[in-house]
This record gives structure tokens, C-alpha cells and sequence, in this order.
DNA sequence: TAGATTGTTAATCGATTAACAATC
DNA sequence: TAGATTGTTAATCGATTAACAATC
């Protein structure tokens, strides 16, 4: 039997930071690991860990706890990443550069295929070993490629009709590091990453230091 | 009379998102708005507006609205972006340099003065119109410059290195690119933007289309 | 076996939504 | 004034934490 059960965005969020945990415990020889300790280590409570892992399935053992690499690569596999998605970056400005140049990406299998730019200036020029393309090529190359990430490393005009364009070329999703929300169809995935937004919450934390709190005038 | 009030972290995170909104209503001339109306072009619900601001104040009026500029303004002021920052920027690759080049920071006050590498080859190079500096210089110049926030866009073992250099500097945030943690003294900010995290949440939502929900084995 | 630790249910806590009196 | 819309309280919903029986 089989039964559909939503998982809150707030345990996805958790999901690649116990990857990275478990990824490091991998590094240092660990093998083993009760929901106990890892709490410790991550800050968080070890009901949360057991709470969050459950979603997906019993991975551990009473009496034992989790298997580290065992659970490294479940998690793995509820994020999809257990295989390779084809992703192009478009804006070949120095951000775009910075996603091609980490080899971070490539290392989760988030395999950058081409970059593109509608910049003539650009054409003939390379980031890393890749070409920039221009924009004339995009359609062509996303199908050609089986392309599923778009990441758009442009100004946020542009990013509103380049993202129209290539939802219509059928991509599954886009990492969006324009600073402006996008209106796509319900298929499309959007992945924001609004940096200024981040730096806006960081200052409020300066402002509001002490214990998270806030004055307020009463009476 | 004056009492303390803590305002959850899941408030901190949309009042950006506010901000933007009503700085592009600001752009097209509109001056009054209703939460319902907010409500629709942003997506949230109304309720979910009032019940937020009222977190800070009573910004709006009965049977008007709120008045677009000067809620702006007044969200600017609780996001502390009613002063400058300065910042410095550690790690000149492309990723800081996309930190400097982009205008989006100091055009919120986020004042970039100056970018540091430890590579010595980069001595003497600019990005932009700042001189790449030695790590040397560091400490000096977070003093003379009184520097509230550093941007680590390097590796992390020298992020966490860094991180806790500048901390017993005086710093007052760091915004950390590098993909780990830091364990900082109780009054530093910090602010992580993860972008392998980001990009694997992605790659859920791309293996979890439909309706964010996920076939699990029963039985 | 005894001890440890999970998986899971129940209790608590917090955040979101609904409703409406106050009032512009 | 009548209509609109806030500020705020109450109701609901969801997420986190606590507790413990199951079991390795």
C-alpha cells in the first residue's frame, strides 16, 4: 500500500545540512551515530533529527543509532541527488563566472554544461573551459543537452523574460539570483538566492542583538 | 513604559520581501496601499501583512491603508538600512568580485571598502576601483575603517580561521559564503548564504513536483 | 540479558489565518 | 454618514519537543 505525505519546507531545509554533517562525520572516519550525538554537534534536538528522518523512513536501529554512510546516501536520494542534473548559467558576469569556476557543484553532480550571455562582446571568450555562448544558441543547446537547471545570473528585468523564454523550453527548474520574485508555471521549480534580502536580515540582526528581542514603545 | 517583544525569525525573513515590494511601488507612483491589496501582488495573505507589521507598530490607518513611502521607510528602520555599513570583503575571487562589482549593496548603504586575499600574486591588482590588500593589513584596516560587517567568500577552513580572527576584531556580523558553520561568540551576527544547500533543495523540489508531496511504502 | 536508542505518539509551543470591533 | 480597512483578539493549524514502548 502506499500513501502520499507532504513534507513541511521546513524539514527540506534541514535535509542538506545533515548531509554536510554526515558528510564530514564520512571524512573523519566515523561510523556510527545516535540521533544523540549528532544533536550536539548540529545545535538542534535529537527528536527533531528522529522527527525529520521519519518523513522518509526508519534508517536507523534501536539500540544502535544510524550507519553513517548509509544514511549520507539516503538523504542523497531524497534530495535527487544520486544522480546528475545538466545545468547552464546565464549572465557570464562574475557571479555567473563564480558558479562555473566552484567545483562544488560538479562535486553533487550539478554538471554546468554552457554559459550564455547577450553580450557580443563576449562571444569568442571562455570562463574556465567553457565558451560563452549567446543567446541566439539557448534553445537549441537546453534541448541538444537535456538541460533541467537554469541558474540566472542576470539583472532582474532580464531575468523575467529570459526565465518566460526557458520555461518554454521545457527546463525543470530555476536557481534565481536576480533580485526580483518569478511568476512561473506551476511545473517550474524556482530556487530564489536574494543576497541583498540575506544582507537586509543580517543588518536587522546588528540592530537587534541582544536575545533576538525588540523595544517597543507602550502605553 | 517600554516592554521587550520577541519577533520570530519567519517575520525577519519577509520583511525584505516587503521592502522590495513596496520599493517598486514607490518606483510606479503608487502611494497608499491596503494589506489586501499587498496581499494579492505578493502572494501572502492579508492577514499574515497586518498581523506582521503590528509586530513593530501600527504603521496603516483604518479605512485607508498604509502609506507607501513612509511604510517603506519605516521598514528600512527596522532592517537597520537607515545608516550605512561598512563592509570588507575577504576572498578576491569571482565571487567577491561579484560582491564588489554589484551596486544593489550600496545602493541599501552597504558600504564596500575594501577586499583582501591572502594570495600574493593579487597584490597590487584591483577589482573595481579597490586594491586588493594582504591579510596583513587586516586587522589595521578594520580599525582605521571601522568595518561592521566581513564577507567570506573563501574556502571554509580558512573561512573558520578568518571568521574567528576578525571576531576578536571587533566585527560586528560576518555574511558567510564558505559551506560551514562558524561558531561564533554570542554577539557576532552571522548570516550564512549556502549555496550548495540552496541547489539541493532545488533538486528536491525538481524530484518532488507534485504539490510538495512524497510517495512513501506503507504496509 | 541489560543498556541504549530508535520510531512514534502525545503534549506543547508557536505561527498563521479568521473574524470583527474600532475608527478613519 | 457609509464604506473601507486597520489593529487585535480568538481560532486554527502546523511544527517542535517530550516521553516512552518497542526492540536491537
Amino acid at each position: 500500500m502506499e500513501e502520499t505525505k507532504k513534507i513541511s519546507s521546513a524539514v527540506i531545509r534541514r535535509l542538506p545540512r545533515y548531509y554536510r554533517y554526515l558528510g564530514e562525520l564520512i571524512e573523519s572516519g566515523v561510523q556510527r551515530i545516535s540521533s544523540k550525538e549528532l544533536s550536539a554537534r548540529m545545535k538542534v534536538t535529537a527528536s527533531q533529527i528522529r522527527q525529520d528522518l521519519n518523513n522518509f523512513g526508519g534508517f536507523g536501529q534501536q539500540g544502535y543509532g544510524y550507519n553513517v554512510k548509509y544514511l549520507y546516501d539516503e538523504i542523497a536520494k531524497i534530495l535527487g541527488i544520486d544522480r546528475t542534473h545538466n545545468m547552464i548559467i546565464i549572465g557570464a558576469g562574475n557571479l555567473g563566472a563564480a558558479l562555473v569556476n566552484s567545483g562544488d557543484f560538479a562535486k553533487r553532480g550539478f554538471i554546468i554544461k554552457g554559459v550564455f550571455d547577450n553580450n557580443h562582446e563576449l562571444k569568442g571568450k571562455k570562463i574556465g573551459s567553457l565558451d560563452i555562448m549567446m543567446m541566439d544558441e539557448l534553445k537549441g543547446f537546453i534541448k541538444e543537452n537535456n538541460i533541467e537547471i537554469v541558474a540566472l545570473t542576470i539583472p532582474r528585468q532580464a531575468a523575467r523574460e529570459v526565465a518566460k523564454e526557458v520555461a518554454e523550453d521545457g527546463i525543470k527548474a530555476i536557481w534565481n539570483f536576480a533580485h526580483t520574485d518569478l511568476n512561473m508555471p506551476e511545473d517550474v521549480v524556482v530556487e530564489n538566492v536574494h543576497l541583498s534580502e540575506s544582507l537586509m536580515r543580517l543588518s536587522y540582526n546588528i540592530a537587534n542583538k541582544n536575545g533576538k528581542t525588540r523595544n517597543i514603545q507602550e502605553g
